[in-house]
RNA sequence: GCCCUUGUAGCUCAGCUGGUAGAGCAAUUGAUUUGUAAUCAAUAGGUCCGCGGUUCGAAUCCGUGCGGGGGCACCA
């Protein structure tokens, strides 16, 4: 008879066969009440499964992330459910959990509606106070395929076909209703609570490949609580205030327009953060050895042959055609030009490791769908660079730029960076002990990092493999910023290279990296972290000076100029409005710091400082404020 | 690129089942000269995204193109 382990390591042994259930109820009453889900040797079970074996068992309740995943795997298939019943002809395919909730793909020709979602909603909420009880048969695998192609359910049919071998055909009953599941599921649709909402309706893809045909994809979210729903949608609705799409107009940072999709149109305040930030970089990079170069925009076709884009790329490279039919390319990387700086005039092993640097603009003509404001973009800037080393200084050379860029992240207020590590995928160039000597090299600079790290098998780069460098902003949603990736193909392709100590011509390995990845893209992160509010030192437009009436007009102009002629912008606001209405104004546009001018301060010869979100008032004489702020305005590490 | 959805003044939006457009803010002008989040009034402002169709008549209905949004696919 069945010992079973419990998670204190208690072992309890059971006269007979027993459910999870009545363990729980073994243990106490709430626990029985609140169980969901059970662990059976590290293997999560429904709670009635009949346990006969020895086994460590561990019960789950809504609290824990399996008891909350459960939930929402059980409110997909009560989402399948109400779609049948109101939409009979529907065919169910895939409903699987993700973050923060689930969706469900279904199969019906005429599109479901925001109204059919309200719907749907309702009937889920009926079948949930049915409180039908859960049942789960096992049934062989070719009369599960019959069913349910009889049923004309021709997606489920393909998946119990897809099934290895050896595996349970679990079918789920909720009441009549029923569903292909690997469960487990809840005891009965009462149990799931009515804490849950869709969110919305799109098209997917079936087994997510675009030659296949379109489903429609419901998405939902469900929680254990009202309590966590409300601040699921609380956390959704903060997030959208900070969306860089509204505070960009907000802000008049920049826009888009029709006459040139995905390609920025930078305002004054934009550009100003934009230069700002290339300003930061250039010293940053001046420091760490960098040589700053710049190559053409656009640049002849046997070049990009020669690099392996135009065949591999060449569906995302805008080209161009002369009056004399000559075939050109806008890049789309800057590495090919970098190279054939690199190229001009003979190297030696002691120009290595040569840093070349590149703040350069690069088009892609990418999918229509992919394009997300300044996240997605089809011209963007590059802080790319390109080490030029030998093997034997790569580990080195990742170090230092993993370091470097961890520095820069710091600064701009991302202390929370995961790596993203992925080695050689199928395809790919280059002898596998030159691999070998890449990956172990770059998997170092990893570890020496000290930060958390998934690797991603497969993934790198057909040349070599890469890291990517992902920060979570203020709000916990991550980013893919920067990327250092080791390249044993380019410099040969482009015919690079140096002369060794011992007289022979070699080929240098190329490092390709990128920090913030693209600046714009990275203004686009910068704004929804800050929610708009900038450190002072990056702030596009840092004061405005404001005075109380015209008669202070003279004093606020020239206390502006002085703060220009310091380093820190400033425009004076003359407008023929009142101070409430100008403090209104120029905190709505998040300028950091207010300066009103008035009596007092003439007087005084001193401002009266408003800092953003703060309604405290703080007089400084004009000379203290110039080196209190010039001292601010600057990166922290500096 | 694919599915759904959407496009009215500089911005945010209203405009029911077809009868050639409206608000608030912004702008301009005038009055007010203001001490910490919207002073008052007047004026001006629109190829209702483009093209084509249905209709006596289209912002409204249909087709198509372009752009935006949500996803999917893509992301060197």
């Amino acid at each position: 008879m069945p010992n079973i382990t419990l998670p204190d390591g208690k072992i309890v042994n059971f006269p007979k066969k027993i459910t999870g259930f009545q363990i729980a109820e073994k243990i106490s009453k709430s626990l029985a009440k609140e169980a969901v889900v059970i662990s059976i040797n590290g293997k999560l079970k429904d709670l009635d499964s009949v346990i006969e074996n020895d086994c460590s068992v561990k019960i789950f309740t809504s609290k824990n992330q399996e008891g909350l995943e459960t939930i929402r795997h059980d409110t997909a298939h009560i989402l399948a459910m109400a779609v049948q019943e109101l939409f009979p002809k529907t065919q169910v395919t895939i409903g699987p959990v993700i973050e923060n909730g689930f969706y469900y793909d279904f199969a019906r020709k005429e599109p479901f509606t925001e109204d059919d979602l309200k719907k749907i909603e309702k009937k889920m909420g009926e079948i949930v106070d049915r409180d039908l009880i859960t049942k789960r048969e096992v049934w062989n695998r070719e009369k599960a395929i019959k069913h349910f192609e009889k049923k004309g359910e021709i997606y489920k049919a393909e998946l119990i076909k897809s099934i290895p071998d050896g595996e349970d055909v679990s079918i789920y009953f909720h009441g009549e209703w029923h569903d292909l599941c690997r469960g487990p599921h809840l005891s009965s649709t009462g149990k799931i609570g009515k804490f849950f909402k869709l969110t919305k309706v799109s098209g997917a893809y079936w087994r997510g490949d675009s030659r296949n045909e379109m489903l429609q994809r419901i998405y939902g979210t469900s929680w254990a609580t009202q309590k966590d729903l409300d601040n699921y949608l609380i956390r959704i609705e903060e997030a959208e205030k900070r969306d860089h799409r509204k505070l960009g107009k907000e802000m008049d940072l920049y826009h888009f327009r029709e006459e040139s999709p995905g390609s920025v149109f930078w305002h004054e305040k934009g550009w100003a953060l934009f230069q700002k930030l290339i300003d930061y970089m250039r010293m940053k990079q001046d420091e760490a050895g960098y040589k700053e170069i710049n190559t053409p925009e656009v640049l002849d076709r046997s070049l990009w042959e020669k690099s392996g884009h135009w065949d591999k790329f060449g569906s995302n490279m805008y080209t161009s055609t002369t009056p004399d039919e000559k075939i050109f390319a806008i890049k789309p990387m800057n590495c090919p030009g970098c190279v054939e700086v690199f190229n001009q005039g003979l190297k030696s092993y002691k120009d290595l490791p040569l840093k070349m640097s590149e703040f350069g603009k690069v088009h892609r003509y990418e999918p229509s769908g992919a394009l997300h404001g300044l996240l997605r973009v089809r011209a963007f800037t590059q802080d790319d660079a390109h080490i030029f080393c030998t093997e034997d200084q790569i580990t080195k050379e990742c170090l230092v730029v993993t370091n470097l860029i961890l520095e820069i992240y710091k600064d701009l207020g991302f202390e929370n960076v995961i790596l993203k590590y992925s080695d050689r995928p199928d395809v790919r160039v280059g002898d596998d002990q030159v691999w070998d000597k890449a990956e172990a090299a770059l998997l170092e600079a990893v570890k020496a990092t000290k930060l958390e790290y998934t690797i991603n098998k497969g993934e790198g780069a057909f040349y070599g493999p890469k890291i990517e460098f992902v920060l979570r902003d203020a709000i916990g949603r991550d980013w893919q910023c920067g990327t250092l990736q080791v390249d044993f193909n380019l410099p040969g392709r482009l015919g690079a290279s140096y002369v060794d100590k011992d007289g022979a011509k070699k080929i240098p390995v190329m490092l390709h990296r990128a920090l913030f990845g693209s600046l714009e893209r990275f203004i686009g992160i910068l704004i929804e972290n800050y929610a708009g509010k900038f450190p002072f030192w990056i702030s596009p437009l840092q004061t405005v000076v404001i005075p109380i009436s015209e008669e202070f007009d003279d004093y606020a102009i020239k206390v502006s100029k002085e703060i220009k002629s310091s380093g820190i912008s400033s425009i004076v606001d003359l407008k023929k409005h009142n101070l409430n209405y100008k403090i209104r104004d120029h905190s709505l546009a998040k300028i950091p710091l207010l300066l009103i001018c008035g009596k007092k301060e003439v007087d005084t010869n001193s401002v009266t400082i408003r800092r953003l979100d703060s309604n405290k008032q703080e007089n400084m004489e004009l000379k203290k404020f110039l080196t209190t702020y010039s001292a601010l305005n600057k990166a922290p590490s500096k």
